[in-house]
DNA sequence: CAGGCATATGAACCACCAGGTATATTAGGG
DNA sequence: CCCTAATATACCTGGTGGTTCATATGCCTG
């Protein structure tokens, strides 16, 4: 499991990202909601944590997951080049760039 | 295939996506800056187009593709949610240095 | 300290997908 | 028309990751 992109691929880890969003969650609580099982639920935690996604904090026989920032910050870094596709003047910004796209046909550099 | 971050969870369709944002592009000129087998970019085109990230259009025997916006942008509106974690940590840099500032002038303010 | 709750780990199974090879399609130029 | 260039598709195969079931570990309470 390489890289962030790979780890937010799968639904159920993405919605326990957005659970952990709002407030740091036990194991049994984030079960409870996503209504998959236990096992389930420790597997994604796990390759939430080694991606650092998430880290845990011991509290009595539960663990209480909470929200790491920097790997979803390294998504949303990889996103910046695409927003001002559609930020604003998406499409006066689109003309602007085909027109400089008119190249030289076949033209090699000269 | 279902979401749009399964997509982007394969590294060559991030590269064809980020070269993508910088022009449109013919397979072959894509083919040649991933240096990956013609069918193999053909292939993640085609994934790409199917769901909506780029669009193609035929010029002679080349087709040219390039992005377009929409699932990048629904990625990316997934994300704001989870902004605050790293702006607020951005904000206490700033603080941070803000408080560095008070010894050597480089002047980077505004 | 036994027994139960909360969580983690292991093994087996299965589906899916990226890569490769081979081939099909379409367009243009001579 | 034929040949070549550009791109797409079909099929197979290996690997990887998610799910399930069974079990292990740890901690708390009576």
């Amino acid at each position: 499991m390489e890289s962030s992109f790979a780890i937010i691929a799968e639904p159920n880890r993405r919605t326990i990202l957005s659970l952990l969003a709002s407030s740091e969650r036990s194991v049994g609580e984030i079960e409870h909601r996503l209504r998959i099982p236990q096992t389930s639920v420790s597997k994604h935690l796990r390759v939430l944590r080694e991606a650092g996604f998430v880290e845990a904090r011991v509290e009595a026989q539960r663990r209480v997951y909470r929200l790491r920032p920097q790997p979803l910050m390294e998504v949303d870094a990889w996103l910046a080049p695409f927003r001002r596709f559609w930020t604003a003047h998406v499409d006066a910004l689109e003309r602007h760039l085909d027109r400089m796209e008119q190249t030289p046909r076949k033209g090699k550099k000269r």
